[in-house]
DNA sequence: GTGAAAGCGCTAACAA
DNA sequence: TTGTTAGCGCTTTCAC
């Protein structure tokens, strides 16, 4: 039989609540064939009359026959299924990920377990206990951020394991992470493209990876469109600091820039709040660019908030596509492996509304 | 042995990736004991000599030993896992759902499956089918919004099901949703205790059945208050609508509100936006109440957001108790149960930041 | 106290 | 072409 599981029975009825789930031997009673025959009618192996097939088939419908899918794992040692760590508390990024991970793997019959480990080691330690108990064919770990070191050596699981918007200690470990000085390349790229000669970076903590990643894409693009002008301000991922930058970035009105390259979508909304505040025109005097493309904030600006979409369900799907090659048997080499970013451009920095690759 | 999965082998070896896992029969011949032998000793049943029970689980740890809830489950006829199907996209709703539910669930042993259908009932009804085959032990609805009916009929599924922040036409059907109306009596209810006279209302479209419910409570409250006027403004669920509210609601000077309690903390931000604009002062002049207490939102408006709570969280651990419940043989009534709402205060309505029951 | 063996539902190799 | 049977890893009853 395929790794793929035999076609459900569609249509057919559905043992009601408290009643026994028929199993294949009812159906081989009721038929009037031998189990391995129903086994072989219903997985389309070994040859078999097509009468005999047809019939089998029938039964099974008419049973509500579903085969047990833990019976089968437990025998062919594979569990169609997988696990996901999250510490993230299912946040904005995990979601996402999660949602193309569990499509590309709902593909291959494969179910995810979705645990979260809410940041405490004891919890992720207890759901690693379970889903290996649960004999998970593989495990995905999620974290809030991209560069949150795993608290566990969990690399030497039994069963393949991948890091997504993860990274590991460990260099065998397979990470998948969003490109962040590509982003933020693209980002100011286009900023210098529409002519832009003063952009400032409002950002997050430096002591985040993704931070200094995105600095220097930052840096990158202005070296290659041969600006002078650079300027990084580090605050909190919070709204509120995105406002208070403003403060800090016109307190001296020679150096006022004409574009602000903003660490989050959250932060570039503190920014146009505190440019419209000073009734500074946007994109007119000053363009802004955010970073997640979190839609609910970058269609709620006035004008819409151009924005880096780190394409976080594709991460997902890849995950999903990488982790079955490993389950299939390959083993990739470890590292780090960074997927490109893309830019939707709106309203915020002037210029036609499109996608940037 | 119990329902509660055998102490995980702590500390222990674990296999090496691609090493099959120990089994059993393993730690029988590495003990030098019988397979029934080593069962006994792990789950702490039957009579056995202290020593030999000792000795067992020495070599059970060192070997790395762990059971294969497969094969448990095979034989005891329970997968200690549940189904989660969500049409959310596993967004701001389903998400708290998830971990409350989760984190309740994670005490018994049992790991959630989740699912996105995305709103498509091919892809739910193939959910459904693969979570069927994994014989999960019960399973949960969920729907982006509370009225949301699930596509297909799902409420005879042979497993114990739940509906959670979803119903379903189904009389017998179990659903749990926050109590709209009592959310709103109770932001209102605040309002007026603080002396606001002119009350409106923005909310979402009325086709929802939260927007009915919770403009019956505010209603109420006005009514149980003795207010005479009322103003419901209907519109969609978005920041833009709260803004454009504003311009309708201050058309007329006569009939200008003193508070706006808004559906949606969504459209609290546009309603504060607009309120901005025009220089209205908050709480002095006009105090601004949300609904859904989403931090994001709420703690990002100057001032921070006076906003309605659903305890989503709560709502999911409590689902969790009563699935298990309900696997445990109980049989609840059907029909829908409304779970209390909580008014978190902060500056947007004036008054001490607290938390009103 | 401990071991042996039946069986949970299914697959696959082998017999008929 | 179909039936029989030995497991997959575990629990549990019943001998010893």
């Amino acid at each position: 039989m395929s790794d793929v599981p035999p076609p459900p029975s569609r249509g057919g009825r559905r043992p009601k609540f408290g009643e026994r789930a028929p199993t294949i031997r009812d159906v081989a009673l009721a038929a009037g064939v031998s189990i391995g025959t129903v086994s072989k009618a219903l997985n389309g192996q070994g040859r078999l009359r097509d009468e005999t097939r047809a019939h089998v088939r029938d039964t099974a419908l008419k049973l509500g026959f579903r085969p047990n899918d833990l019976a089968q794992a437990l025998h062919r040692g594979k569990s169609l299924t997988v696990g996901m760590i999250s510490s993230d508390s299912f946040g904005r990024f995990t979601m996402p990920i999660m949602e193309g991970l569990e499509a590309c793997l709902a593909d291959e019959g494969i179910s995810v377990f979705l645990c979260n480990a809410a940041d405490d080691p004891v919890r992720e330690q207890r759901h690693i206990e379970h889903l290996m108990g649960k004999r998970v064919d593989g495990m995905v770990f999620t974290a809030r951020r991209a560069d949150h070191k795993p608290s566990i050596d969990m690399s030497r699981l039994p069963v393949p394991t991948l890091f997504v918007y993860a990274t590991s200690d460990d260099p065998n470990a397979v990470c998948l992470v969003p490109d962040d000085q590509q982003g933020a390349r693209l980002a100011v790229a286009h900023l210098t493209r529409l002519g832009r000669k003063r952009i400032a970076h409002v950002t997050g903590p430096e002591r985040f990876e993704a931070v200094r990643l995105r600095r220097a894409g930052y840096l990158e693009s202005l070296a290659s469109a041969g600006l002078e002008y650079s300027r990084v301000l580090y605050g909190p991922w919070s709204e509120d600091w995105g406002h208070d930058a403003i403060a800090e970035l016109f307190a001296d009105p020679s150096t006022r820039p004409d574009a602000i390259f903003c660490g989050s979508d959250l932060i570039a909304r503190g920014v146009i709040d505190g440019l419209r505040e000073r009734s500074i025109a946007i994109p007119d005097e000053i363009a802004v660019v955010g970073y997640d493309n979190w839609d609910l904030m970058a269609t709620a600006t006035r004008p819409r908030l151009t924005s880096v979409d780190m394409n976080l369900n594709q991460l997902g799907r890849e995950a999903g596509t990488r982790l079955m090659a490993m389950i299939r048997g390959e083993h990739p080499g470890g590292g780090i492996v960074r997927l490109p970013c893309t830019l939707v451009v709106r309203g915020s920095c002037g210029g036609q509304p499109t996608q940037v690759q």
